[in-house]
DNA sequence: ATCCCAAATAATAATTATTATAAATTAAAA
DNA sequence: TTTTAATTTATAATAATTATTATTTGGGAT
Protein backbone atom coordinates (compact mmCIF):
# COMPACT_ATOMS: atom_id res chain seq x y z
CA UNK A 1 0.00 0.00 0.00
CA UNK A 2 3.03 2.37 0.77
CA UNK A 3 3.88 2.06 -2.72
CA UNK A 4 1.03 3.11 -3.92
CA UNK A 5 0.76 6.35 -1.74
CA UNK A 6 3.88 7.36 -2.70
CA UNK A 7 3.21 6.71 -6.23
CA UNK A 8 -0.02 9.34 -6.33
CA UNK A 9 2.43 11.33 -3.97
CA UNK A 10 5.08 11.73 -7.19
CA UNK A 11 1.58 12.61 -9.50
CA UNK A 12 0.71 14.96 -7.07
CA UNK A 13 4.14 16.62 -7.10
CA UNK A 14 4.31 16.52 -11.14
CA UNK A 15 1.29 18.77 -11.25
CA UNK A 16 3.24 21.00 -7.94
CA UNK A 17 0.75 19.62 -5.60
CA UNK A 18 1.36 18.71 -1.98
CA UNK A 19 0.52 15.49 -0.47
CA UNK A 20 -1.04 16.79 3.39
CA UNK A 21 -2.00 14.82 6.02
CA UNK A 22 -5.64 15.57 4.95
CA UNK A 23 -4.76 13.90 1.62
CA UNK A 24 -2.94 10.88 2.56
CA UNK A 25 -5.69 10.28 5.00
CA UNK A 26 -8.07 10.05 2.27
CA UNK A 27 -6.31 7.98 -0.32
CA UNK A 28 -5.58 5.33 2.60
CA UNK A 29 -9.36 4.97 3.16
CA UNK A 30 -9.67 4.40 -0.70
CA UNK A 31 -7.35 1.94 -0.42
CA UNK A 32 -8.42 -0.07 2.39
CA UNK A 33 -12.09 0.23 0.93
CA UNK A 34 -11.12 -0.46 -2.83
CA UNK A 35 -14.07 -3.02 -3.13
CA UNK A 36 -16.76 -0.50 -2.20
CA UNK A 37 -18.30 2.34 -3.86
CA UNK A 38 -18.20 5.16 -1.54
CA UNK A 39 -19.68 8.36 -1.50
CA UNK A 40 -18.29 11.92 0.09
CA UNK A 41 -20.30 11.53 2.99
CA UNK A 42 -18.71 8.21 3.78
CA UNK A 43 -15.45 8.81 2.95
CA UNK A 44 -15.69 11.76 5.02
CA UNK A 45 -16.65 9.67 8.31
CA UNK A 46 -13.46 6.96 7.33
CA UNK A 47 -11.49 9.56 7.20
CA UNK A 48 -12.44 11.52 10.34
CA UNK A 49 -11.56 8.21 12.20
CA UNK A 50 -7.69 8.99 11.05
CA UNK A 51 -8.06 12.44 11.04
CA UNK A 52 -10.62 14.20 13.33
CA UNK A 53 -9.71 17.46 12.46
CA UNK A 54 -10.55 17.07 8.33
CA UNK A 55 -13.35 19.24 7.00
CA UNK A 56 -16.13 17.65 4.68
CA UNK A 57 -15.39 20.41 2.04
CA UNK A 58 -11.69 19.03 2.54
CA UNK A 59 -12.62 15.76 1.41
CA UNK A 60 -14.63 17.49 -1.21
CA UNK A 61 -11.39 18.77 -2.65
CA UNK A 62 -9.39 15.79 -2.66
CA UNK A 63 -11.59 13.93 -3.92
CA UNK A 64 -12.09 16.55 -6.98
CA UNK A 65 -8.14 16.31 -7.22
CA UNK A 66 -7.75 13.13 -6.94
CA UNK A 67 -10.43 12.50 -9.97
CA UNK A 68 -8.77 15.51 -12.43
CA UNK A 69 -5.63 13.55 -12.13
CA UNK A 70 -7.72 10.17 -12.71
CA UNK A 71 -6.54 8.88 -10.01
CA UNK A 72 -10.26 8.15 -8.88
CA UNK A 73 -13.11 7.82 -11.18
CA UNK A 74 -16.82 9.89 -9.75
CA UNK A 75 -19.40 7.90 -10.89
CA UNK A 76 -23.20 7.77 -9.98
CA UNK A 77 -25.48 4.71 -9.76
CA UNK A 78 -28.68 7.12 -9.85
CA UNK A 79 -29.08 7.52 -6.31
CA UNK A 80 -28.18 11.50 -5.33
CA UNK A 81 -24.78 11.14 -4.49
CA UNK A 82 -21.50 10.86 -6.59
CA UNK A 83 -19.46 7.83 -5.46
CA UNK A 84 -15.75 7.44 -5.78
CA UNK A 85 -13.67 4.60 -7.43
CA UNK A 86 -10.24 4.11 -6.91
CA UNK A 87 -8.78 3.68 -10.94
CA UNK A 88 -6.86 0.02 -11.16
CA UNK A 89 -3.12 0.38 -11.59
CA UNK A 90 -2.40 1.07 -15.24
CA UNK A 91 -5.77 1.03 -16.33
CA UNK A 92 -6.54 2.85 -19.50
CA UNK A 93 -9.84 3.27 -19.33
CA UNK A 94 -12.97 3.15 -16.44
CA UNK A 95 -13.68 -0.42 -15.08
CA UNK A 96 -17.17 -1.29 -15.65
CA UNK A 97 -19.99 -2.29 -12.97
CA UNK A 98 -22.66 -4.71 -12.40
CA UNK A 99 -25.90 -3.21 -9.96
CA UNK A 100 -28.67 -4.82 -8.46
CA UNK A 101 -31.78 -3.77 -9.12
CA UNK A 102 -32.84 -6.01 -6.19
CA UNK A 103 -30.04 -5.52 -3.59
CA UNK A 104 -28.02 -2.66 -4.77
CA UNK A 105 -24.79 -4.60 -4.48
CA UNK A 106 -22.41 -3.41 -6.75
CA UNK A 107 -19.94 -5.43 -9.05
CA UNK A 108 -16.76 -4.76 -10.41
CA UNK A 109 -15.41 -5.60 -14.14
CA UNK A 110 -12.60 -4.97 -15.03
CA UNK A 111 -12.34 -6.64 -18.37
CA UNK A 112 -12.58 -4.15 -21.05
CA UNK A 113 -15.25 -6.14 -23.32
CA UNK A 114 -15.96 -2.48 -25.15
CA UNK A 115 -12.89 -2.89 -27.59
CA UNK A 116 -15.15 -3.66 -30.89
CA UNK A 117 -18.06 -0.95 -30.05
CA UNK A 118 -15.40 1.77 -29.62
CA UNK A 119 -14.17 0.91 -32.68
CA UNK A 120 -17.49 1.18 -34.57
CA UNK A 121 -18.25 4.63 -32.61
CA UNK A 122 -15.01 6.00 -33.96
CA UNK A 123 -15.31 4.81 -37.68
CA UNK A 124 -18.98 5.16 -37.96
CA UNK A 125 -19.47 7.97 -36.16
CA UNK A 126 -15.74 9.86 -35.96
CA UNK A 127 -16.30 10.15 -32.32
CA UNK A 128 -13.16 10.07 -30.53
CA UNK A 129 -13.14 7.99 -27.59
CA UNK A 130 -11.20 8.89 -24.17
CA UNK A 131 -13.22 7.42 -21.76
CA UNK A 132 -16.43 5.39 -20.93
CA UNK A 133 -19.35 4.59 -18.45
CA UNK A 134 -20.52 1.19 -18.49
CA UNK A 135 -23.31 0.01 -16.06
CA UNK A 136 -25.82 -2.94 -16.04
CA UNK A 137 -28.41 -3.09 -14.08
CA UNK A 138 -30.61 -6.37 -13.40
CA UNK A 139 -30.91 -9.16 -11.46
CA UNK A 140 -27.14 -10.51 -9.50
CA UNK A 141 -27.05 -14.34 -8.88
CA UNK A 142 -28.19 -14.19 -5.20
CA UNK A 143 -31.09 -12.44 -6.14
CA UNK A 144 -31.88 -14.49 -9.11
CA UNK A 145 -32.01 -17.55 -6.70
CA UNK A 146 -34.11 -16.20 -4.13
CA UNK A 147 -36.33 -15.04 -6.64
CA UNK A 148 -36.57 -18.78 -7.69
CA UNK A 149 -37.41 -20.02 -4.64
CA UNK A 150 -40.03 -17.51 -3.73
CA UNK A 151 -41.97 -17.86 -6.63
CA UNK A 152 -42.36 -21.14 -7.47
CA UNK B 1 -47.55 13.35 -30.99
CA UNK B 2 -51.30 12.74 -30.59
CA UNK B 3 -51.02 8.94 -30.90
CA UNK B 4 -48.25 8.79 -28.25
CA UNK B 5 -49.60 11.17 -25.81
CA UNK B 6 -52.48 8.88 -25.87
CA UNK B 7 -49.94 5.75 -25.25
CA UNK B 8 -48.61 7.70 -22.31
CA UNK B 9 -51.89 8.22 -21.35
CA UNK B 10 -53.17 4.17 -21.41
CA UNK B 11 -50.18 3.27 -19.86
CA UNK B 12 -50.62 5.71 -16.86
CA UNK B 13 -54.32 4.56 -16.68
CA UNK B 14 -53.06 1.45 -16.65
CA UNK B 15 -51.86 1.89 -13.43
CA UNK B 16 -54.45 4.04 -12.22
CA UNK B 17 -52.38 7.39 -12.59
CA UNK B 18 -54.36 10.51 -14.23
CA UNK B 19 -52.97 12.12 -17.30
CA UNK B 20 -53.59 16.18 -15.50
CA UNK B 21 -53.22 19.12 -17.75
CA UNK B 22 -49.89 19.23 -16.22
CA UNK B 23 -48.40 15.78 -16.33
CA UNK B 24 -49.88 16.33 -20.34
CA UNK B 25 -48.18 19.76 -21.06
CA UNK B 26 -44.23 17.44 -19.70
CA UNK B 27 -44.67 15.21 -21.51
CA UNK B 28 -45.54 18.16 -24.72
CA UNK B 29 -42.44 19.55 -23.97
CA UNK B 30 -40.72 15.85 -23.77
CA UNK B 31 -41.78 15.12 -27.18
CA UNK B 32 -40.92 18.16 -28.50
CA UNK B 33 -37.62 18.18 -27.22
CA UNK B 34 -36.95 14.54 -27.93
CA UNK B 35 -33.09 15.48 -29.42
CA UNK B 36 -32.02 17.36 -26.03
CA UNK B 37 -31.60 15.68 -22.78
CA UNK B 38 -33.19 18.59 -20.58
CA UNK B 39 -32.51 18.88 -16.63
CA UNK B 40 -35.61 18.91 -14.32
CA UNK B 41 -35.27 22.81 -14.23
CA UNK B 42 -35.09 23.28 -18.17
CA UNK B 43 -38.32 21.04 -18.31
CA UNK B 44 -40.04 23.20 -15.74
CA UNK B 45 -39.02 26.41 -17.80
CA UNK B 46 -40.67 25.12 -20.61
CA UNK B 47 -43.86 23.68 -18.89
CA UNK B 48 -44.00 26.78 -17.78
CA UNK B 49 -44.90 28.57 -21.28
CA UNK B 50 -47.55 26.12 -21.58
CA UNK B 51 -48.88 25.85 -18.33
CA UNK B 52 -47.68 28.96 -16.17
CA UNK B 53 -49.08 28.06 -12.52
CA UNK B 54 -46.97 24.22 -12.53
CA UNK B 55 -44.56 24.22 -9.64
CA UNK B 56 -41.62 22.66 -9.97
CA UNK B 57 -42.37 19.87 -7.44
CA UNK B 58 -44.82 18.49 -10.13
CA UNK B 59 -42.43 18.48 -12.74
CA UNK B 60 -40.12 16.62 -10.57
CA UNK B 61 -43.16 14.28 -9.33
CA UNK B 62 -44.46 13.77 -13.28
CA UNK B 63 -40.58 13.38 -13.97
CA UNK B 64 -40.07 10.54 -11.19
CA UNK B 65 -43.79 8.78 -12.21
CA UNK B 66 -42.44 8.68 -16.04
CA UNK B 67 -39.51 7.14 -14.91
CA UNK B 68 -40.61 4.50 -13.25
CA UNK B 69 -42.97 3.97 -15.97
CA UNK B 70 -40.37 3.33 -17.96
CA UNK B 71 -41.28 6.52 -20.52
CA UNK B 72 -38.63 8.24 -19.75
CA UNK B 73 -34.39 7.70 -18.36
CA UNK B 74 -33.17 9.34 -15.94
CA UNK B 75 -29.00 10.31 -16.55
CA UNK B 76 -26.41 11.77 -14.78
CA UNK B 77 -23.79 13.07 -17.28
CA UNK B 78 -21.52 13.81 -14.24
CA UNK B 79 -22.33 17.75 -13.82
CA UNK B 80 -24.67 18.11 -10.91
CA UNK B 81 -27.93 17.34 -11.89
CA UNK B 82 -30.14 14.85 -13.32
CA UNK B 83 -31.32 14.82 -16.97
CA UNK B 84 -34.92 13.34 -19.00
CA UNK B 85 -34.64 10.95 -22.18
CA UNK B 86 -38.05 9.86 -23.74
CA UNK B 87 -37.63 6.37 -24.61
CA UNK B 88 -37.78 5.33 -28.08
CA UNK B 89 -41.33 3.75 -28.74
CA UNK B 90 -40.66 0.05 -28.21
CA UNK B 91 -36.86 0.40 -27.28
CA UNK B 92 -36.13 -2.56 -24.88
CA UNK B 93 -33.09 -0.85 -23.38
CA UNK B 94 -31.50 2.65 -22.94
CA UNK B 95 -29.71 3.88 -25.96
CA UNK B 96 -25.88 5.16 -25.56
CA UNK B 97 -24.66 8.41 -25.35
CA UNK B 98 -21.51 10.59 -26.88
CA UNK B 99 -20.70 13.11 -24.61
CA UNK B 100 -18.29 15.47 -26.23
CA UNK B 101 -15.74 16.58 -23.40
CA UNK B 102 -14.58 19.97 -25.35
CA UNK B 103 -18.34 21.30 -26.29
CA UNK B 104 -20.37 19.50 -23.89
CA UNK B 105 -22.54 18.29 -27.05
CA UNK B 106 -24.50 14.99 -26.72
CA UNK B 107 -24.91 12.64 -29.38
CA UNK B 108 -27.54 9.46 -29.23
CA UNK B 109 -27.00 6.44 -30.66
CA UNK B 110 -29.89 4.17 -30.79
CA UNK B 111 -28.16 1.19 -32.22
CA UNK B 112 -27.77 -1.78 -29.38
CA UNK B 113 -24.21 -2.80 -29.62
CA UNK B 114 -24.08 -4.29 -26.10
CA UNK B 115 -25.89 -7.48 -27.08
CA UNK B 116 -22.31 -9.21 -27.17
CA UNK B 117 -21.00 -7.34 -24.20
CA UNK B 118 -24.36 -8.41 -22.08
CA UNK B 119 -24.34 -12.04 -23.18
CA UNK B 120 -20.72 -12.44 -22.29
CA UNK B 121 -22.21 -10.98 -18.74
CA UNK B 122 -24.74 -13.53 -18.88
CA UNK B 123 -22.59 -16.01 -18.94
CA UNK B 124 -19.48 -15.53 -17.18
CA UNK B 125 -20.52 -13.76 -14.31
CA UNK B 126 -24.46 -15.16 -14.26
CA UNK B 127 -25.98 -11.41 -13.59
CA UNK B 128 -29.39 -11.22 -15.44
CA UNK B 129 -28.84 -7.97 -17.84
CA UNK B 130 -32.66 -5.33 -17.34
CA UNK B 131 -30.91 -2.77 -18.44
CA UNK B 132 -27.96 -0.57 -19.16
CA UNK B 133 -26.15 2.39 -19.15
CA UNK B 134 -23.64 3.52 -21.51
CA UNK B 135 -21.63 6.52 -22.63
CA UNK B 136 -18.48 7.51 -23.94
CA UNK B 137 -16.76 10.71 -23.40
CA UNK B 138 -14.32 11.85 -25.90
CA UNK B 139 -13.98 14.47 -28.79
CA UNK B 140 -17.11 14.79 -31.53
CA UNK B 141 -16.14 15.25 -34.87
CA UNK B 142 -16.43 19.03 -34.82
CA UNK B 143 -13.88 19.61 -31.55
CA UNK B 144 -11.78 17.08 -33.46
CA UNK B 145 -11.22 19.36 -36.25
CA UNK B 146 -10.85 22.41 -34.54
CA UNK B 147 -8.07 21.10 -32.25
CA UNK B 148 -6.42 20.03 -35.39
CA UNK B 149 -6.67 23.75 -36.71
CA UNK B 150 -5.55 25.38 -33.62
CA UNK B 151 -2.52 23.05 -33.12
CA UNK B 152 -0.55 22.57 -36.50
C1' DA C 1 -74.93 15.62 -16.00
C1' DT C 2 -73.45 15.66 -11.33
C1' DC C 3 -71.49 13.71 -7.22
C1' DC C 4 -67.70 11.75 -4.92
C1' DC C 5 -63.12 10.71 -3.43
C1' DA C 6 -58.60 8.99 -4.17
C1' DA C 7 -55.17 11.09 -6.60
C1' DA C 8 -52.83 15.19 -7.71
C1' DT C 9 -51.36 20.06 -7.25
C1' DA C 10 -49.63 24.56 -5.37
C1' DA C 11 -47.23 26.84 -2.18
C1' DT C 12 -44.34 26.75 0.89
C1' DA C 13 -40.56 24.81 3.82
C1' DA C 14 -37.02 21.56 4.67
C1' DT C 15 -33.25 18.61 3.45
C1' DT C 16 -29.33 17.03 1.19
C1' DA C 17 -25.29 17.52 -1.67
C1' DT C 18 -21.84 20.37 -3.03
C1' DT C 19 -19.07 24.63 -3.57
C1' DA C 20 -17.33 29.30 -2.32
C1' DT C 21 -14.94 32.65 0.85
C1' DA C 22 -11.58 34.46 3.78
C1' DA C 23 -8.43 34.17 7.40
C1' DA C 24 -5.01 31.05 9.40
C1' DT C 25 -1.83 27.22 8.75
C1' DT C 26 1.62 24.28 6.60
C1' DA C 27 4.43 21.26 3.11
C1' DA C 28 8.38 21.34 0.89
C1' DA C 29 11.83 23.80 -2.04
C1' DA C 30 15.79 26.94 -1.59
C1' DT D 1 15.27 27.88 8.69
C1' DT D 2 12.93 30.73 6.06
C1' DT D 3 9.77 31.63 2.58
C1' DT D 4 5.82 31.23 -0.14
C1' DA D 5 2.36 29.32 -2.64
C1' DA D 6 -0.69 25.77 -1.64
C1' DT D 7 -3.94 24.10 1.57
C1' DT D 8 -7.05 23.81 5.43
C1' DT D 9 -10.62 25.10 8.63
C1' DA D 10 -14.74 27.13 9.68
C1' DT D 11 -18.50 29.08 8.08
C1' DA D 12 -21.71 30.47 4.83
C1' DA D 13 -23.86 30.15 0.49
C1' DT D 14 -25.89 27.85 -3.36
C1' DA D 15 -28.09 24.37 -6.01
C1' DA D 16 -30.86 20.29 -6.49
C1' DT D 17 -34.33 17.64 -4.79
C1' DT D 18 -37.93 16.12 -1.55
C1' DA D 19 -41.47 16.61 2.12
C1' DT D 20 -45.72 18.73 4.04
C1' DT D 21 -50.26 20.23 4.12
C1' DA D 22 -54.23 22.43 2.77
C1' DT D 23 -56.78 22.70 -1.47
C1' DT D 24 -58.25 21.22 -5.98
C1' DT D 25 -59.60 18.03 -9.60
C1' DG D 26 -59.99 13.94 -13.05
C1' DG D 27 -62.82 10.58 -14.16
C1' DG D 28 -65.58 6.49 -12.63
C1' DA D 29 -70.08 5.59 -10.38
C1' DT D 30 -74.59 7.20 -9.77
Amino acid sequence: MEHRIDRIKKQLHAQSYKLTPQRAATVKVLLEREEDHLSAEEIYLLVKEKAPEIGLATVYRTLELLSELKIVDKINFGDGVSRYDLRKEGAEHFHHHLVCIECGSVEEIVEDLLEDVEKIIETDWGFQVKDHRLTFHGLCKQCQETAVKTTP
